[in-house]
Formats: structure tokens, sequence, C-alpha cells
DNA sequence: AAATATTACTTGTACGTACAAGTTGGAATG
DNA sequence: CATTCCAACTTGTACGTACAAGTAATATTT
């Protein structure tokens, strides 16, 4: 099993190794992977070699590690930025839903989407899909997304890992996200996402535009958000 | 020059002692450090040391390595996920002025903030300033400052480093932001907001709180900002 | 004079060694 | 039996060496 292309960047293929069985599940979340000794002796490198993969798998978010007791795979996202609903994917506090209004398909771009398109982006035809994120039955986020067709091809939305789009990328196609840009605007609730979120017209909503960058060359996530503030606010925190 | 406390954690030592010539401004914005092999004899240390030492540096946002070239200094805090009005620190497309409309002075700690206060903020008084920012001549951010007052001391307003208070921080403190938890909602605005800004009572508004960490320890900075996002869209992207 | 090659730098990767520091479980002790 | 101690693990730090890869200025060649 060991020996690949372990030409050069040794480290690197040594890090896509790791990181390929943590997204699989064989390394599972909450375990521990194998000392830094096993992999020396496995791969037949050095420790500076295999501790350099682990510290950027640790950048990465993918584990942490404790001294005297070793590498531990964790949930990685949480420490990304991402912009979350107060309780959302915390989980903890509030009972939150997500439901698909679209399911996805194949269409064209929307011309809502505030950011430049790449020029093959523009080439392709688009994968949409609608979701409404409720909170206690309530619902709080519309969600439009979309992404190039020719860059990951149309996924179900009903095949999606626990009903999440980012673990389905992460889980069956290895592709994480990479970082992200936003725009936040404070608007009125237009007719249609006032009826879609159960609000007033005119209430005050924040429309937030985002595009997400993945691991997967020429694959972004483009989405526009409208969410309902007055009961849960939006969070976002980010360290060092 | 050299020797200090080299007992445990010289790389720890070393990072100490070029990031105090960065933000001191030794070490010049956009200027190259030493080479590594240089520092290596100037402190009698392995490369194995000041590449620890560097790499640090590098996760903090200080410097940016180039093969072959060296290591340059860059301007902190642009990759650190805040939230900026589009082109605010940018500021290359837009007139950005910021104006101080309530000195610094010693306050109690206003009950709007969501955040909960550690027991030693809670004995504290604290320092409290309001600023306004304006984008070709117009009010776009109301912002309401505090921090405790035992942690830092009332650091006069019209001595703001570029009439940055996390510039002065920096500069003349040695101190970093080291991340932030922030909560976004939209609602509409008050009189008082609407005044400031220059807009209707009512119109949609975005209103951000947020808990600055600083590297000094005790010591966080809130911040209550009202933004009329209608022209300028609030801006946050975060990259691995 | 222009194109090419060399040289002297820079950072990047990888080898190997040694010991410090933290954790854990079992052996020795009381 | 409870406590202490120790041995065997883990990761952390630091030493030293070697060569690869990228950059830039200089020397050489054309």
């Amino acid at each position: 099993m060991g020996d690949k292309k372990l030409e050069k960047h040794k480290y690197r293929t040594i890090r896509d190794y790791i990181k390929k069985r943590i997204q699989t599940g064989k390394y599972p979340i909450g375990s521990y992977l194998p000392s830094e000794n096993d992999f020396c002796n496995r791969f037949g490198i050095t420790r500076t070699t295999i501790r350099k993969a682990l510290d950027e798998l640790l950048k990465e978010g993918f584990i942490v590690k404790e001294q005297g007791k070793g590498s531990k795979v964790i949930e990685r996202g949480k420490s990304l930025g991402l912009l979350t609903v107060k309780g959302i994917s915390g989980s903890i506090d509030y009972e939150v839903e997500t439901i698909v209004t679209e399911p996805s398909r194949i269409a064209r771009w929307d011309p809502i989407i505030p950011f430049t398109l790449t020029n093959e982006e523009q080439k392709s035809q688009c994968v949409y899909f609608q979701r409404v994120r409720n909170i206690n039955g309530h619902p709080v986020v519309l969600e439009n997304n979309w992404y190039s067709l020719n860059a990951l091809g149309l996924i179900e939305s009903d095949e999606f890992v626990d009903g999440s789009f980012f673990k389905t990328l992460s889980r069956k196609h290895l592709i994480e996200i990479m970082g992200a840009e936003q725009e936040l605007r404070s608007k009125p609730a237009s007719i249609d996402v006032a009826k879609k979120l159960n609000i007033l017209e005119g209430a005050p909503i924040l429309h937030i535009s985002v595009r997400f960058r993945t691991s997967k060359p020429g694959l972004n996530l483009y989405g526009d958000l409208y969410c309902d503030t007055s009961e849960y606010p939006i969070r976002n925190s980010y360290f060092l």
C-alpha cells in the first residue's frame, strides 16, 4: 500500500493520503491517528517529513495535536470563519431543519450573483438548488445556490449527506472548502422572499452574497442568502 | 545584542524579537527580512529553529515567503477575515474618512453589548469612543467601541495612528488582534442612528456586534456597529 | 549589443540524531 | 487496597547535514 509516487514532495503525498482517509472515514472523527513514528516506519520517512505533513493538516483544520497523546481527527469547518445562524451546526440550542425547496437542476447563471464568473464558468451551464432553513419550525434562511456544471456535474439534492452539501462534497467527492468571499447587505424583503420566510414585505432582512472557493480547481460555489435575523442573528467567528 | 533568555523555546524568543521589530517599523512593511542564514549566524541557531519562528510569523500574517528571494514583511490584517466596508482599508476605490464623534472617555459598560463580560471586565470601568466612517463624504458606518480600562488604560482618540485604533495598538502597544466573534442583524434604523447616518428612520441597516480578542491577556475590544449598506456593502473574506 | 551561461545568493525538502515534556498504564511500594 | 513510582509511549524542540529549486546580478559567449 505504501509505494506510490514518492519522487519529490513526499510530505504532500503523505498529507493527501492521510487527508483522504479522514475524508472517507477510515480515520474517524474523534479518533487518534497512528503515531508519528508509526508513519515513519510505514512509509520509510523521517519525523521531519511526517511532522510537516501533519502540520498542514493542522492548518487546514483536519486534526489537532495533543502533546503526549497524539493527533486527533476533528470535525472540520467549525473553525472556518463561516457565517452561521446562531445555533446552526452548533445545533445544540436549536432544532434546525433543512428543506430543499427547489431540487438541484441544470439552469442558467442568475445575474444576481455579484461576483465575476470565470471564463470556464460563463461557458458552462450551472447547477441550481434552493433551500430553506427552519429553526424551531420557523423559516429563517432562504438559500439560492449555484455551481458550474462542467466543474462537478449534477449532484442530486436528495443524495446530500446529512442534508449538507459541504459534507457531500467532502465525503463523496473529496472536495474541501478553502475560503470564501462575502458581501453583506441589509435591505427590505421582497414579496417573494417575505412569502418564503413568512414575514412582512419590507421587513429588514440580511442579504448575503457568497462565493466559496474549493480545493477542486475551477469549482466555486455561489450563494445568495436571505436571512430573517429578528429572532436568530447570524454568527461569525475566526481565530488566529 | 543576541543573548537574552535563550533557555528554552528559542524559536519563540526569536519569533517575538522579529515580531517586535516589525511592529515598531524596524523591519518596514514591504522590506525583506534578513535571510535565514543571517539569523542563524546572528543568534547561533540552526535553520530548523529560525524556520519554525518564521513559520509562526507566516501563520499570524506578518510575513510572506518567496522562494529564492526572501521573507517579505506585509501589512497585517487584510487576510484576517475582518468585516470591512467594501473599499475601506483597501482604500483604493473610495475615499474613506474617519471622524471621531465621541472622543475616548471613561464610562460604564453599555448593556447593549451581547457578549458575556469577564469578571475582570465587569469589575473594571471601561473606555468608550464613537466614530463615523464617511465614504465620498457620506456617512456609512456608525461605530461604538468599548474596552476595559484596567486592561489597557485610556488611549486618547486624537493619538490614533492614521486614525486607526488597531494600528495604534500594534505600533505603540505591541498588541495584535487574534480573532473575533460577531453577530449580524438586519434591523430598522432608530431615530438616533438614522440621524447620524443621514438616512430615514426605519431604513434597513446592518447591526454588527463584535468582540475582538487581542494578544494581551484580559483585553477584548467590543464594538457595536450600524452600517448603511445601501450604497456600500460590507465585505468579508477568509482563506485556508 | 544581445543572448546565454554562470555564480552566488535565497527558500524548500529531506535526511538523521538527541533529548525535553506530557500522558498513560502497570509495577513496585506503603 | 491505595498510593507512589517508573517505564514506555506520545509530541515538542533543537541540533547538524545535504541537496533541490527559484531568483537575480554578473560574466561569458555569440
